[in-house]
DNA sequence: TCAAAAGTGTTAGTTCTACACCCATGC
DNA sequence: GCATGGGTGTAGAACTAACACTTTTGA
């Protein structure tokens, strides 16, 4: 019957996994990249993963999936959010649930840490555009973490997670751009976020080559939409 | 090390729930509801809570859920989703991961199930609106899935699956009047949903007390939109 | 003064919303 | 015919998208 528990021969394990998004500037353009692990056991042993890792007992999902993030990358999302639990019974030799996340990673933050301490040990950034064949379903995964990315970033104001502190409107606009793939018009752009509470100016201004331009700061206290399940 | 594999002593135990809305008849109006089933073990013991179980080595999450429902109500939904994963530490006094799935039924099939069969031992339905104190954190889980019914409703056609095969346009208003708790104007609603391909009208009319409407029916296959993680 | 990015204004098209109105049926 | 829900038409508001135009800076 269904309400026996499951005894110790027949276990699930349980696992989270977290895909990370971050910009990172190409010669060209920036491009929207992910950091995945080469494994270095069976299975899939060579391939590249998802970072991830195995809960602890006394250790909430969300805090296993920041710790796991912390160990790869050695920063703090500024974004993070669950995103699916995949189940299926033949995506492991052995039966795992992956409690996926997805978060996003301010850019400077990445550049100055990996300037201090060099690039983790078998951490590898890739454009999400051009993964290689991964390891278990993290494909699909990482497919669907980016169809959300994108799907969000048309309602909300996220994006912002993935600039430093203080940005242009024509930087922000451009991550959008990276984002879905098309460009924006921006004055309509500038309106349609000038009108946002979400976005508050400051007095600083970028001074570049051309006309300086206004900073803004992201103001995560007016974010009253969509919320997760953790606000009730 | 987070790469060890946990030992059988701490493993962490996943289980499946879901939340099942439904319609029903009230006196006056259809509620929006949703069946319970009372615990008959500790913890919790005699309190209410949502349906669920422990999924099989070889069943998949998707599958333990629709399991898990039929045993409940012995219907199969007309639509079945995964809403979250809970994981806290605190929710449970063992350590138990809950993925948990909501899912519409059919009014009509429910009421026909329930003349033959009688309800099952334990179950009850419960307004929406008016839980009483569930067992574990799922007052909240009920919360979460509720709002992203209301919150879906908005956006695609599902609310059909609260319903017959056919169906008149006003039936169906009245159940988005139900989920989302106001008033439509009718003739908007008919030109919103006539103009969506999901819905596709029939040769027969329903004929009541007034002019015959038309019935229509819930296309499934048009179904482009929101797509879970299943798709790619 | 000129190039280029910052920022403003304007207009046409579309979608939303409220509501007036006609249609078909049972009584 | 008349009450009632089924169904159509339409005018104004609100939002979108495209693009012309003005402003401010570095060189």
């Amino acid at each position: 019957m269904s309400q026996l528990s499951p005894g110790p021969g027949d276990a699930i394990r349980v696992a989270v996994s977290a895909v990370i998004f971050s910009l990172r500037s190409d010669p060209d353009a920036d491009r929207l990249m992910i950091p995945l692990v080469r494994r270095t056991r069976a299975p899939h042993e060579g391939m590249w993963a998802l970072p991830g890792g195995w809960p602890g007992t006394t250790e909430g999902l969300d805090d296993a999936a920041a710790r796991t993030l912390a160990e790869t990358t050695a920063l703090t999302p500024s974004y993070l959010e669950q995103l699916y639990t995949f189940g299926d019974v033949d995506r492991s030799p052995t039966r795992v649930v992956s409690v996926v996340y997805w978060a996003l990673l301010r850019s400077d933050l990445v550049d100055a840490q990996r300037a201090v301490a060099g690039a983790p040990e078998n951490v590898e950034w890739f454009d999400v555009d051009d993964l290689p064949a991964l390891a278990f379903d993290h494909n699909h995964i990482a497919g669907y973490a980016l169809w959300r990315l994108r799907n969000k970033v048309g309602y909300s104001r996220i994006a912002a997670g993935l600039l430093p502190d203080e940005f242009t409107l024509t930087e922000l606009r451009e991550v959008y751009e990276t984002v879905l793939g098309r460009r924006l018009d921006p004055s309509n752009f500038r309106r349609l976020l000038e009108g946002s509470e979400e976005l508050v100016p400051t007095e600083s201004f970028r001074t570049g080559k051309h006309r300086p331009a206004r900073l803004y700061r992201y103001n995560a206290d007016a974010e009253v939409e969509t919320l997760g399940p953790l606000e009730a």
